[in-house]
DNA sequence: GGAAGTCTCGCGGTTTTCGGACATGGGAGT
DNA sequence: ACTCCCATGTCCGAAAACCGCGAGACTTCC
């Protein structure tokens, strides 16, 4: 049950120190998704639930946009903050999404300080989730988000990217 | 869960012999919705399901399309078959609707005609269930669907318009 | 006998409903 | 220290209900 409004995307893909990762931009430069390369499939998923009928073809991101990404895992680790992104999804996760990207790079939060964030101080296991099902890996800095006691607990690329995007960014 | 990829639809209305119609199209040109103005919600709703986000303003219909409906109603029952619907809804529905079109003014089919004519002469009733939801009556002629024995069994808009829209394309 | 009405059951796609699971954390009990 | 329990929003899969039917068996009533 979906209806047919055509949009055509495009499909990127950026070498980077911890695997290749598939950037997905719209025609008017907005980020639709960003994943890493071995979880191809669970992208095309989520980009089928958030831009439905939309069509997927191989080709070249905006300049800027790849420049952008190029020089995040470079060391210029502020230079993703400009980037316009743009999803689907509920109201909630919109507004998870939105809350992650005030977090500087750098800097962490446990779910609970998310949670708090956004005004449902309760709905704690809820952010969580939307978190995990954040469709655009890295630019949306899911990764900042940990345990309260300190582990990492989950990332969807693999709890090794986690950690290395975390060292990354402290390190610069 | 929707995403929101804004449009805006027409809503225009037109005096009918059978009461006033809601006609809905699109910035091309195509029909998106059309029933009666007594069954509103109804519409709203099926709207909201195949137009996710889509946004409904008052305001006049192509003339084209406009004109084509008059005609229709006023003897000229093939004047709607020139034009362009739009739709959503799953491959099967799409597929009974345009099995709809395809049965010329003044004839009838029976459900089961229906059901062999798309290749799934078992799935008679579940084409009778596609057949009660197309959005967009009359131009998408459902109403020329009737029972084995001849009733004419039911109609989204009252059978009483049913009967109606048939004698006037069997007299014309 | 036979035409016409009733009942029963299976058909197949869609929608609705319901029960889990989940990238957590805080409090209570042992 | 460790376990158990619960709140919270969303997705997912399974199961059941729903129907704009129709064929066949069975009655009824001339």
């Amino acid at each position: 049950m979906r209806n047919a409004q055509p949009e055509t995307l495009t499909l990127d893909r950026v070498a980077t120190p911890v695997g290749e990762v598939l950037l997905v931009t719209d025609g008017e430069g907005a980020v639709r998704a960003l994943d890493f390369a071995d979880y191809e499939d669970r992208m095309s998923r989520l980009l089928r639930r958030h831009a439905p009928g939309a069509t997927v073809a191989d080709g070249r991101a905006p300049e800027g946009v790849r420049a952008a990404v190029e020089r995040y895992f470079s060391g210029d680790v502020r230079a993703l903050d400009g980037l316009t992104v743009r999803t689907g999804g509920t109201e909630f996760q919109r507004t998870v999404w939105k809350a992650l990207r005030a977090i500087p790079a750098g800097e962490t939060r446990t779910y609970g300080q998310l949670a708090a964030a956004i005004g449902s101080p309760r709905a704690v296991r809820a952010a969580g989730l939307a978190n995990g099902q954040n469709p655009i890996a890295v630019i949306v800095p899911c990764h900042r988000v940990i345990g309260a006691n300190g582990t990492l607990t989950g990332y969807a690329g693999g709890i090794e990217r986690k950690r290395w995007l975390l060292d990354h960014e402290r390190r610069a």
